[in-house]
DNA sequence: ACCTGAACACCGTTCAAGT
DNA sequence: ACCTGAACACCGTTCAAGT
């Protein structure tokens, strides 16, 4: 589930250190910002600085570790609701779900994009999220709820576009974003509107590699 | 048209460097990104890094300026707009040139957002921008061509969000935001969908100058 | 007024010395 | 194997000395 970059195993306290500090880093940032010093996060983790460079190769790679887990726990609510009676609606909480997760943790989520692109671990997360997105996609477009034009990628990249819509008047009108997902979802459910330009791109869909989740 | 924050008349040869730091930054930066330190900058322009910060108070304020240079650009290109025969499809191609703007200039404006909330030269120029944007607004709206609850605030917002969409992809397939711009502009054509939740925020429009609303 | 670069403070990153 | 903090390099910012 959570994303494992480390292919050996860690000593006990390695473990449990590398846990601290990510717990740590993930509630300072989400509270002041990716420019929270190394230093800092390590002295409230009660650790030294030197232990955070053990554990992540530079500060870019904590971020990234980040924003795995947050990725990973969105792709795990989006399977559990694969279960849910009505597609549409439940691509619709599914959306709702990843805005409300990037504005739980503004910097990270931002500084996430930049990193997001090259970043291997990030990548993978990505590519399982989109997995999970396609599925609920599949569902939605099979009960002829959404245009068939739209893919799981396209969901995942789009309910990104109507938090960063917001997110520039997130501090004064928290709530604006549910106006946009709700452009963005009428766009989605038009399925009279004209064919889409450009095709979406094509990722490898996680099936091809890194055993993740089974769906669907 | 270009935001000046400086109340006073520069000295000729300080006017010239500020343009030419102005420049110089914006040309480096959309070419190595905001990351390129200021002694670099200065470097380029020949000048000492000294000289940097005295025209900007730092590197966030040189930042903010050449942002507020491209959104002065882009609301002049949207007056221009507003001769168009056809309201809709003017606004239409607004939204396109208002996402070309941030491709060319990506890291500039995605540093622009955090740098956007407080910064009275950023807020001045979006206001500005707002306002331009209500003006070709309004005449798609009375043509009734797009929802009558879409006010020039929602184009903008989401025209960045359909910059943001694609931007993880941007690398690889730079027209992706041509789908996601098509998807919104689908939500906000289709007249026959239900009001969208939450009212659009209220910002002062451009009439009433910024003499700043305080707030922590 | 304006320009300059040396000097300062801070932060990411490294590494030799410790357990 | 893992932890640590002193040491290093770099960068934003300041400021006294120059024109």
């Amino acid at each position: 589930m959570t994303a494992e970059t480390q292919p050996r195993r860690l000593r006990a306290d390695a473990a449990r250190n590398r846990r601290l500090l990510l717990d740590t880093a993930a509630a300072t940032f989400a509270e002041y910002g990716t420019e929270v010093s190394i230093a800092e996060i390590a002295r409230r983790a009660g650790l030294g600085k030197g232990t955070v460079f053990r554990h992540f190769a530079n500060k870019d790679e904590l971020i990234a570790a980040i924003v795995c887990d947050q990725l990973d726990r969105l792709s795990a609510a989006g399977t559990a609701l694969l279960d849910a009676v009505d597609p549409t609606s439940a691509l619709l909480e599914f959306m709702t779900l990843g805005v409300e997760v990037q504005s739980r943790d503004r910097s990270v989520c931002e500084a996430g994009v930049s990193i997001g692109v090259g970043d291997p671990g990030i990548q993978a997360a990505t590519d399982r999220l989109f997995g999970t997105a396609e599925a609920l996609t599949e569902r939605a477009r099979r009960q002829g709820g959404i245009r068939d034009d739209v893919t799981g990628q396209d969901v995942i990249l789009l309910l990104r576009g109507a938090y960063q819509a917001a997110a520039p008047l997130a501090r004064t009108v928290p709530e604006l974003w549910r106006r946009y997902l709700a452009v963005i979802a009428d766009g989605l459910l038009s399925t009279t509107a004209a064919p889409l330009p450009r095709p979406a791109s094509t990722r490898p869909r996680p099936t091809d590699r890194n055993d993740g989740m089974p769906h669907g």
